[in-house]
RNA sequence: GCCCCCGUGGUGGAAUGGUAGACACCGGAGACUUAAAAUCUCCUGACCUUUUGGUCGUGCCGGUUCGAGUCCGGCCGGGGGCACCA
């Protein structure tokens, strides 16, 4: 008997599929459509095993969907463009243009091997004239519409290769390449005016049902709604034309700690000043180092520049605050300028504490904790005392030589005061116990005295903090002091990119005219591609004619933009392109009224806010501009995010440096749990579950898998080991183990189709098993629960194996388990379909139906727990009464032993769970 | 720094609030074989116990519940994102 050998029967499938057009898709009004996409790639020339898990994941409910009835479509192209196509043209001298069309040639000879069923002749890259053309035209619409205009914008400078670069080039605030300081400075860029519907992509995440909360939530936060006070404070003696600073919080209720006003560098006071002062020009020079990105700028040390004015406090007109310049201001968020309240916000804290500003207590709990005094006095303490140094959320005030606390600060909880006993380490306990009654009791807070405004404190026994703000926001209005305002943390999204490899942007410059859009019969308005890369800077504005054009508008002698866009913009609207790639337009209405929307989107959980974000905002941009029915503006009615593919790393160090020396997995060999090398027999350390990464020795090529074991294992294997939204470490010996299965269901298939034996009494149980498969698998793949199927398929062939069943019920059974394993593992499907007299392909079959009647057994055993242990086991008919199950709970020795004579206080029987008797 | 997620045997993991560890890897024992490979069968959370059986056990500390891996509060540890990587 020959053996199983993917190497035959995969590509004898593919053809077949081929041939047959299994995976083209055309529209079909008679079927119910499912349009199920994943992610595409970038083509970076290699395939990734992470590129695997995420098709074969989307590849399952394709086939699955397939199989029961639905016209799939199932697209595949290419996020072609992008900065390593440009850093590969710095490095080896080739074209941007080359390298990405052999990535993708390379990508794509890799990738039909797997087997996956992708409509290859929707494939376009967006680095294609004829899709960024289309993209051209879109933002010519959106154009016209008001959704895209020009405004300043902060970018990382490279002031010696004269350049912008992207925050991953900037390391340690060093440009990659150059290594010099980098600045931030401003240049004039395009927008897309997102945030006007900031509102909107929030509300409508409500109805996202089928998207992961975790995703809802964090594009929640992204977009940030807050409802806060914005008003002004009054300058004293200021520059002329600033008279007031305009502020935005959202904490008023602690207004009266305020203890000084911060702007950014970049606020208009802050560059008045700049010009008229050199020393505040050094200090904004200074902070202006180092990169743009929030994280950069949160962890920057926060510095301040006393630029020597003073506002007056609103409601305390005796009081005069300073103004600093801060650089942990951001201009593009409120106002660009707060109030700093160090008594109730760690930030002002740390930054009262370097420049010696005044603490004022605002807010103070009111009930049954007493207020000592004393407090005030005792500021100096704050922060001596910790409850635990890991906890940095909770701080004891008080006095050191005595040990007495008077009070503790628990974050986000404003200030909680209380005087109870001394700290020590063993009392820690107690302190927990105490700081939960207190937190019972926040919120429930006024002004202390000493920092009241006359009639500011009345009014302020809220029971909440935000009851507190939305209060003292009344109060501010009622008083002259500001307005409420809704604010969102949301920024519009910048598109321009000072690159060569993107989208051009279709605009002109006209010096009569100005800024005038192209005409769209001009469109596309391709790159050229005799373009240079040995210096930097943008090949675009280098060139010695792509610039020249004729204005659009009155014909005079003009110049292109040479910004290109974001690589945000080609994924923002590919997934709309793919209903109809060839359309002269960027959509067709029937095309995209059929197929849209994406029923089910698969893809990696880095790209939760931006890509969806991005794409959410343009689907409605679309259709405002007509590309994209109403029902189209959520364009993915279900997303799945998937987790990474990691593997272990394999590493020594270096005798003579003490650096890292990493191993490929195939020099190290594993003996007792431990991993060595295998020549020189050197023990190696085993980093597990690391992200694969070329530097690291550690990346798993799918190809060589596909050579070794066939792409049904690689497919199994990926799918089997974890839950699909987690990450799944690749081990050989677990792409091995599933090889040995796929060869066992192969011999197992073989041995039923050689088998004669009559029907016998264990075919019941066989068919019986064989449903609850059914069930079970459909339910895994219904509910992403790849694994949990793959583990009921485990287990059913088992059953299969070791099954007495007559030949007849066997044939039945690996038929359906056939059917089953198709989306997983679909060339070893058609071929044990086949080898069983299955008629036409597997994947043209129905998808096979459960028997209810199949699922029922006539007991049930169900457990016995004593005071919730499990100290028996009873077996009752299906339908036993609940008096009858008891009886038989009770007579149980183990339980009769645990009563030791006594009567049971309670007994629950959950009916066909289990049974809990409490004695 | 801010936001989000995750934590269960030697390993990957399973478990509508209801028998923790399904399924698989590793390991062990056996069958077949001249032998090996392949294949097949059985065992495999820890501790105590001759068997029977018992105790403990889902990162840590508490809480809710007849019953908690699951729900709540507080931590600890690991990972992802932070607007020019895609």
């Amino acid at each position: 008997m020959s053996s199983y050998a993917p190497s035959e029967i995969e590509p004898k499938w593919q053809a077949a599929w081929a041939d047959a057009g299994t995976f083209v898709s055309e529209r079909d009004e008679s079927r119910p459509k499912y349009y199920v996409l994943e992610m595409f790639p970038y083509p970076s020339g290699r395939l990734h095993i992470g590129h695997v898990r995420n098709y074969t994941m989307g590849d399952v409910v394709a086939r699955y969907k397939m199989s029961t009835g639905h016209n799939v479509l199932h697209p595949m192209g290419w996020d072609a463009f992008g900065m390593p196509a440009e850093n590969a043209a710095m490095a080896t001298g080739g074209h941007p243009s080359d390298y990405t069309y052999n990535n993708i040639a390379e990508m794509k000879t890799q990738m039909k091997p797997l087997g996956w069923s992708l409509d290859w002749s929707r494939e376009f890259a967006t680095c294609d004239p004829a899709y960024y053309g289309q993209q051209q035209a879109l933002f010519l619409d959106f154009l016209e519409k008001g959704l895209v205009y020009r405004k300043n914008a902060v970018v990382n400078w490279d002031p010696v290769d004269m350049t912008v670069l992207a925050n991953e080039q900037v390391e340690d605030g060093k440009g990659w390449r150059s290594g010099a300081e980098v600045e931030r400075r401003e240049l004039t860029q395009w927008f897309f005016k997102i945030s006007d519907h900031s509102e909107e992509l929030l509300e409508a995440l409500d109805g996202l049902d089928n998207w992961p909360a975790k995703v809802k939530l964090m594009q929640a936060n992204w977009i940030g709604k807050s409802r806060g006070l914005q008003f002004s404070f009054s300058l004293i003696d200021g520059p002329a034309g600033h008279d007031r600073v305009e502020v935005y919080t959202t904490r008023p209720d602690t207004l009266l700690g305020a203890s000084f006003v911060g702007i950014s560098p970049d606020h208009p006071l802050a560059k008045q000043l700049e010009a008229d002062n050199p020393d505040v020009a050094a200090f904004c020079a200074d902070v202006r180092k180092g990169g743009t990105t929030e994280e950069a700028l949160e962890k920057a040390e926060k510095r301040g520049f006393d630029t020597g004015l003073r506002v007056r406090h609103p409601f305390d007109t005796a009081a005069e605050l300073p103004v600093y310049i801060a650089n942990f201001i951001l201009m593009d968020y409120g106002t660009g300028a707060i109030f700093g309240c160090p008594a109730h916000d760690q930030r002002d804290l740390d930054f009262a504490k370097k420049y010696d500003l005044p603490i004022k207590v605002a807010l103070k709990p009111v009930g049954a904790i007493e207020i000592d005094p004393k407090i005030r006095e005792h500021q100096e303490y704050i922060r001596d005392f910790k409850l635990n140094p890991s906890e940095k959320s909770h701080w004891a005030f008080g006095d050191e030589d005595s040990g007495e606390i008077e009070f503790i600060w628990i974050k986000d909880h404003a200030l909680s005061f209380g005087s109870y006993a001394p700290i020590k380490p063993s009392k820690i306990p107690q302190m927990n116990e105490l700081m939960l009654k207190i937190r019972s009791q926040i919120g429930i807070y006024k002004a202390s005295e000493g920092f009241e405004y006359p009639g500011f404190s009345a009014i302020r026994y809220p029971a909440t903090v935000s009851e507190a703000i939305s209060d003292a926001i009344t109060f501010c209005e009622e008083n002259g002091v500001g307005h409420g305002v809704t604010k969102f943390r949301l920024r519009d999204w910048g598109l321009s990119r000072q690159r060569y490899w993107g989208c051009p942007i279709p605009v002109v410059h006209c010096d009569a005219c100005g800024v005038v859009p192209e005409k769209k019969e001009n469109l596309p308005i391709e790159l050229p591609y005799d373009v240079s890369f040995d210096v930097p800077g943008n090949p675009l504005d280098r060139h010695p004619t792509w610039r020249d054009c004729a204005c659009p508008s009155c014909g005079a002698a003009a110049r292109r933009e040479t910004d290109t866009m974001d690589t945000f913009v080609d994924s923002s609207w590919y997934f709309a392109r793919f209903t109809a790639p060839g359309a002269t337009t960027p959509t067709s209405a029937e095309d995209a009224a059929y197929w849209m929307n994406v029923d089910q989107y698969i893809g990696g959980i880095e790209h939760a806010i931006l890509h969806l974000l991005y794409s959410r905002f343009f689907a409605r941009a679309m259709h405002m501009t007509g590309h994209l029915p109403e029902t189209a503006k959520e364009p993915f009615d279900a997303l799945f995010t998937q987790g990474m593919v990691t593997h272990a790393i394999y590493t020594t160090k270096n005798p003579q440096d003490g650096r890292p020396v990493y191993h490929y997995p195939e020099e190290v060999e594993l003996r007792d749990g431990k991993a060595y090398l295998k020549e020189a027999g050197t023990e190696v350390t085993v980093i597990p579950s690391a992200k694969m990464s070329k530097s690291k020795n550690n990346v798993v090529d799918p190809t060589r898998i596909v050579a070794e074991f066939g792409a049904d294992t690689a497919r199994w294997f990926v799918l089997s080991d974890s839950p699909p939204e987690r990450d799944v470490e690749w081990t050989a010996a677990g792409a091995e183990a599933a090889h040995k299965h796929l060869g066992r269901v192969w011999r197992i298939a073989s041995d039923i189709a050689q088998d004669t034996s009559p029907a016998s009494d264990a075919d019941e149980a066989l068919l019986k098993e064989m449903h609850r498969a059914i069930r079970d698998v459909t339910g895994g793949i219904d509910s992403f629960g790849f694994n949990a199927a793959i583990a009921k398929l485990y287990a059913f062939t088992n059953a299969l194996s070791k099954s007495k069943a007559g030949s007849a019920a066997k044939r039945t059974a690996a038929m359906t388990l056939a059917q089953l394993m198709a989306p997983m593992t679909p060339h070893l499907a058609e071929e044990i379909w086949a080898l069983l007299g299955g008629e036409g392909l597997v994947i043209d079959a129905p998808w096979p139906q459960v028997d209810e009647a199949m699922l029922v057994d006539a007991t049930v055993t169900l457990p016995i727990q004593v005071n919730g242990k499990r100290k028996a086991e009873i077996v009752v008919a299906a339908d036993a009464s609940k008096d009858e199950i008891e009886a038989l709970a009770l007579s149980q020795d183990a339980v009769q032993r645990m009563l030791d004579g006594g009567a049971p206080k309670k007994i629950i029987v959950v009916p066909g769970r289990i049974v809990n008797i409490v004695i």
